[in-house]
DNA sequence: CTTGTTTACTAAACGCTGTTTAGTAGATTT
DNA sequence: AAATCTACTAAACAGCGTTTAGTAAACAAG
């Protein structure tokens, strides 16, 4: 009975075929202006196909959030061969924004948006791959402890801590919050803003 | 010709209807969930009224925007009565965390969504309420400057790498993006965040 | 090889959305 | 009293996410 499971492979081929033209048209267009009737138009089916292969728009939006959490966390490992754990810090803290600053979309999806995350406030492995990002920032920041470089005695509030700063330096840049500064100034004033927080845990943490 | 002048009142007093119906249900529901049809509904008008008052949807939303900036500066105010620089900058903190936990409808507006500030790139006043509140924050880390409290010399850098942290922390619990950590944990974690940070910025900054 | 059943798909509809157009009562002016 | 102007709205347009009912093809059983 080979028939079972060849049909099982064309189901699968089918949901990568929608979600591959999906997130093709979200992260050129962004999440909220690409409709259904957009994406059945480009993979050549009826909007009613993609509802026999994901539950709702979410759905969609929630299989890319996987997707992005997995580029994100590759990216991530380069910064990890730094030997000094000091710099392995700073170097996360930069791909952080750069990871953000290539890929908007997807960094609007997992860490801004909150669509996807209500209707998905039901299962559990939504965070697996959110908590295996943040874990690399917490092992990172315990080898500072471990080695002296910061008094802190809590590896968890301190991750909390850098991470709520350089989320929010990007969060504020990507969403247009800076309007304080003169355009050409303001990629510059949050560079200088890192280094500074750069300066200051060095100290004082 | 006093009829020009009852006329002008009039308008103003229809665009204050709107405004204010448009607001209520907003800050109720969600500035998603609320369609033109519901507010006009509300205030017992047809849809099309609405545009006769107000350019179209973002026009309304930004009106509110400044409305809650204007309410953020309003409950800034007390944490500048104390006399300790360092005291009013964290007071500060944990007032723009309690504006946005008490009121997340209007933090989005000001500080996370798109729509209305992609659509008023032209005007130039959108921005005068937000400076006026970063100047705010920016006058008191120049106190700590001057009193001697912070080694840094440049105190918008300092108050822009303040302000991310705040924010940064803010709107990772407010996007729900601390599923890292239990339910319960969630407030506790961060006020230590916020906490350590201020500890940290004493000792370093 | 035919019959019945299951599968994969879609056309059309439902009830929404923001916004525009054309038209109408009533107030104001002449 | 007639003409004009103002404030308003009903209806429509073009889109949205989603559901329902139905069809043509693939498969299984006799």
């Amino acid at each position: 009975m080979g028939i079972t499971e060849r049909k099982e492979r064309e189901k699968e081929e089918m949901r990568k075929l929608i979600l591959e033209g999906a997130q093709k048209l979200f992260l050129e267009n962004g999440f909220e202006k690409v409709s259904i009737r957009n994406i059945a138009d480009a993979i050549e089916y009826s909007p009613a196909t993609i509802y026999l292969y994901y539950k709702d728009k979410n759905d969609l939006l929630y299989a890319i959030h996987n997707i992005g959490f997995q580029k994100m966390i590759t990216e991530f490992q380069p910064a990890l061969n730094l030997e000094d754990p000091f710099d392995r810090l700073v170097e996360l803290g930069r791909r952080y924004f750069r990871f953000a600053f290539e890929n908007p979309e997807f960094f609007d999806l997992m860490f801004i948006m909150t669509a996807p995350i209500d209707a998905m406030a039901c299962r559990e492995d939504i965070w697996d791959e959110g908590k295996a990002a943040f874990g690399i920032l917490v092992k990172c920041v315990q080898d500072c402890i471990d080695t002296g470089v910061f008094k802190t005695r809590d590896a968890e509030v301190a991750s909390m801590m850098i991470w709520s700063m350089v989320h929010g330096n990007t969060a504020l840049f990507l969403r247009k919050r800076l309007e304080m500064f003169e355009e050409n100034r303001r990629k510059e004033v949050m560079e200088e803003a890192f280094n500074l927080f750069v300066e200051t845990i060095r100290r004082g943490l």
